[in-house]
This record gives structure tokens, C-alpha cells and sequence, in this order.
DNA sequence: CGTCGAGGAAAACGCTCGTTCTCTACGATA
DNA sequence: TATCGTAGAGAACGAGCGTTTTCCTCGACG
């Protein structure tokens, strides 16, 4: 039994090394660009191991992106699990993109990287993306409720854009701040969308 | 010199043919994803033609680029042009979106997608999607003075996240109608951007 | 009419990549 | 100790790609 034991735990531990090597590989140079043989090389493992772990390349790009999601929307919920107050929970969410702006290897989001390089090319990899958003876009929706929005769901989908924008800004370095832009612009979307007496707010101006 | 003349007509018919099928399958499946047959076999002529036009995939793909920022800015300043009003006209910069993101081939940005695809693995791109981006940040800083904001550089960054998002959000289908969400969004920075005081008074300024 | 140069079709070349196969080494077990 | 199954290293394979070359055709010009 120790025999089994300790296979399965190397087997585990080639798991992890494999997924570390190709989360980063992917994330810093795209899918395309990374051969399997780049991976095997980084991960410290065989070629045999590597296939036997994942089946192919698409299953490890899939795996990839499913551990993404995890470790994205985890991080997420501890940076906001700190903040009690709603509006400025719901403003934390923008103190989490500053943070991640700044780390060393950020190139933007693996997600929207990856669906504009594959696209509708490769359904697994868009329904991978679409589901990341789609959580995202329900986590803001709750955090705009709690907040007082008026409409959450109008709310929610504007944050939505001045999070992806600061992403994509963050990572061609088109904007100056694109984090603390995006979150004072929320907080003005904010203030409009609980003014208490306005009816000229944002929620559907023009029929 | 009959001769003359009618070579260089026949040359510029291929390159006008060879970048049109380009700029179509590149936009439409991504730059790697796309081979120099593919290009041949959409523009109807020969590798040959294809590489004295353009001396290596990599110029094309810089053409392509080019091409796709001028057209994509004189459709902007067409759709700008149009209107006289300073505020309606920096609004009229989401109608655009929304007329784009309507079209039947829209696959997003191409400066975003291949900026995500390539990345810093090839700075001509790189530098091609910040040109594109710098633009546009440019012309929406213009809009926002014109518009009267009190301070046009960070209402320009602020519509840019919008625009970027509402792009993004309009590729991958994350939000509902995200040309009208950015619109609405637009419209209360602007509003919060050109008010005397900090309070919310309200001002008429838009029917 | 014979020659020549340009142009098109397609083969060829060299390379990369995803995936599989071979060969060798080694550790566990009877 | 002899054997067997497994793992690792790396060659091998087949496909695709960017690019070049070959071969053939054809029209212009002396």
C-alpha cells in the first residue's frame, strides 16, 4: 500500500507542477505560443507523465483556465470579505484590481486573452470565459443591490464595463491609474444610482 | 508604357485584394490561427503575387492593422461629424458602438484581440494596438472639454474603461446591450463631471 | 518565328508542434 | 537473484506553416 500511496502522491505532485507551469507559461505568452514540450520542460516532469495527466493540450489549456477562475474569484472574495460597509465593499472591487495591476507577471485577463486568441475557434475555451464573467457579473450585481442601487442589474453591468476596461487598460497601459479611474467613476454611478430624489439617472433614459 | 501601367494597376488590385481577405480572416479567426494559403485562396492569387505585395506575414499583419485603425477612426469621425451639440456628441461615441457591435462580423477589437493574442511577444503589434488606443484616448479627451468637464483628462480615461468594457463585454456577450449601458454610464460622469458643486443638482441638460 | 522575361500553380524545404513509440534503467516481489 | 512492470529520456511521426523554388505557360518584342 505504500507502493500505491506513493505513486498517487507523485502523480498529485506532477499534477500540480504541471498545472503551475502551464497556468504560467499561458498567462504570460499566450496558448498558441506554448508548446507542450515548453511545459514539460518548465513543470520538470516527462512527456509521458505530462500526457498521462492531462490527455492533450486542450485539456490542460481547459484545466488552466477552470484553475484561473478559482484562484481569480477567491481572491476576490477574501479582498471583500474584509470591507463590512456595502458602497464600500462594492468600491473594494476596485482596490482588488490596483492590487493586481501591480504584480510583477500581470498581463491582463487570462480569459479575455484567451477568448480573443482562440475566440469562437474553440468552444470549450469560450464557454470557460463567458462562465468567469458570467460569476463576475452576478457578483457585482449583489454588491450593487447591497449597496441600494436602485436597478442592481443596470449597475452591475456598468461596473461590469468599468472593470473590463480597467483590465484591458491596465494591460496595454492605454490609461494612467485605470483602477483608480474606474473607481471613482463607479462611485459617481454609484452616487446616481441611489440619488433618492432624481429621475434623470441612469436607468433607461431614452425609450 | 501601356505595359508599364497596367502592371501597376494589376499589383495594386492584389494588394487591395490580398488585404481585404487579411483584414477579414484575421479579424474573424486570429492572426495565428490563419495561414498564408488561406490568405492565397481568399484573395485569388498566387504566393508568388502574395509575397512581392507583401514581403512576409508579419508586414501584412502590420497592414492589416494600419488599415483597420484608419478605417475604424474615419468611421468614428464620420459618425461624430454629424452631430453639433458638444455633449450629445461625446455620447454619440456609444451610438457608434452600437452601431458597430450590430454588425454581422464583429468579433470585438482587433487591436485588443491580437494585442491579447501576440502580446509583447511581438512589439510591432504591441505598438500598433497603444497607437490605435492613444488615438482614440485623444479624441475622447477632446469630446470631454468640449463636452465642459472639469477635468477632460480623467473623464477621457473614464470613458475609455467604458468603451474598452463595452467592447469586450459586446465580443464575449457578458452584458446586456453594453453600447446602451456605457451610453447611460457616460452620461452620469459627464454629468458629475461638469457640475458647479459636489451635490447632486440636477441639470437639465439632456432631454 | 524565336527568344525572353514575367506570372501562376504547386511542389519542396525547413521548421515547429502535438502526440506516440522505443529503449533503457530501476525498484519491487517471488 | 531473476523477472516484471513502470517511469523517464528522447527519438520518431505526421501534420501544418512560412517561405522559396521549380516548372510550365504565355504574351511582348527583335
Amino acid at each position: 500500500m505504500d507502493g500505491i500511496r506513493q505513486v498517487r502522491m507523485d502523480e498529485e505532485e506532477a499534477r500540480r507542477r504541471i498545472l503551475d507551469a502551464a497556468e504560467r507559461l499561458f498567462y504570460a505568452r499566450g496558448i498558441q505560443a506554448v508548446g507542450m514540450d515548453q511545459i514539460r520542460d518548465a513543470a520538470g516532469v516527462s512527456l509521458k507523465r505530462l500526457y498521462q495527466c492531462y490527455a492533450s493540450k486542450d485539456a490542460l489549456v481547459e484545466a488552466y483556465l477552470e484553475h484561473r477562475d478559482r484562484r481569480w474569484n477567491d481572491a476576490l472574495a477574501d479582498h471583500l470579505g474584509r470591507v463590512g460597509e456595502p458602497c464600500e465593499r462594492m468600491l473594494a472591487v476596485f482596490g482588488f484590481l490596483a492590487e493586481w495591476f501591480g504584480t510583477a507577471d500581470f498581463r491582463g485577463c487570462s480569459f479575455i486573452n484567451a477568448f480573443g486568441e482562440l475566440g469562437p475557434a474553440s468552444p470549450p475555451v469560450a464557454a470557460a470565459a463567458r462562465a468567469h464573467k458570467r460569476t463576475l457579473r452576478e457578483r457585482l450585481r449583489t454588491l450593487a443591490a447591497e449597496a441600494g442601487a436602485a436597478d442592481p442589474d443596470v449597475l452591475a453591468d456598468q461596473l461590469l464595463l468599468l472593470v473590463e476596461g480597467a483590465i484591458v487598460a491596465a494591460a496595454m497601459g492605454t490609461a494612467a491609474d485605470p483602477a483608480e479611474r474606474a473607481r471613482s467613476a463607479a462611485r459617481a454611478l454609484l452616487d446616481a444610482a441611489t440619488a433618492p430624489d432624481h429621475t434623470l439617472v441612469s436607468r433607461q433614459s431614452h425609450p
